[in-house]
DNA sequence: AATTAGTCTATTGAAGCTATAGACTAATAA
DNA sequence: TTATTAGTCTATAGCTTCAATAGACTAATT
């Protein structure tokens, strides 16, 4: 499960991301609308900032706006900002690894192998899912099992 | 991520699984072994046990053993069993479905789409990987990038 | 100069994960 | 039948992380 933290910050992104015109918003205005507790939110969008995604205006009329177009913001991404690695296990992450304690051999280990793959494709559909698609995509009626 | 207790039920499922004949095997042969605390074993066994996949055989010469043929335990079942929903997020989830507070159309929800996605290719592999597939795959090796 | 709005530090409460302790119960073998 | 072995159950403790809140501070705009 992903965390609160990542699900605020995805539907600020997709709330950012639809106002057409790249005019600052402010965080109230996101807290209220997206029901995010306002201070919060306010730490999520700094991250999102120094990552480089957001940037903010001060002062009267200020507020935050997308920094990078929406179709190069992809949830593979936002996730590893806030909750880290994607993967299962540590020992088949991209940029998090580590080896497991009672381990034996990686090289040979079933039990990798098989999280290897997990990961690969959750990864895949994940980049694949940039803002612009999530968005694009809202509407798309689904039958659910 | 998985639980250290998920991971630990796995590791016992394949040390089981891969003593071919079905004598009772000691909780502390498992956990020195496997290298996994005991204690913390003992309640992972009394799970898997409940669950109908394991089965044990009290005094001397006791021990846990496999119930179920290991090609008809697989990862989501295992998964499922301690650590609960596989899904990134409990909206499209099987058994633990829970409705996102801030959300405001559920059917038209652009990430739900994506995590609906990622969620049935996650639960196809992990399907797929029952003990003996874990088990055939030892060796192979892969490149990681 | 006043106002507005973002920035930073600290802290708190709740929850969940990991591990441990100890008493109890049941089955086996001698 | 008795000693021994080994699984079962209950409780709890430490730790970490997540989620949320408070308040003081800083900077830009009009």
């Amino acid at each position: 499960m992903i965390s609160k933290k990542t699900k605020y910050a995805i539907n600020a992104l997709v709330y950012l991301a639809k106002q057409g015109e790249q005019k600052p918003i402010r965080i109230s205005d996101i807290s209220i609308s997206q029901n995010i507790p306002q201070k919060f939110l306010e730490a999520i969008l700094l991250d999102l900032k120094k990552a480089g995604i957001l940037a903010s205006k001060k002062g009267k009329g200020g507020g935050y706006y997308m920094l990078m177009a929406p179709k190069d913001v992809n949830l593979a991404e936002v996730m590893r900002l806030f909750d880290g690695a994607i993967a299962f296990l540590p020992c088949v992450t991209y940029n998090y690894y580590e080896r497991c304690e009672e381990c034996i051999d990686e090289e040979t280990c079933g039990i990798r192998d098989v999280f290897y793959e997990v990961r690969n494709k959750t990864v895949e559909l994940l980049k694949q899912a940039n803002l612009e698609e999530i968005i694009s995509r809202e509407g798309n009626l689904k039958n659910f099992s």
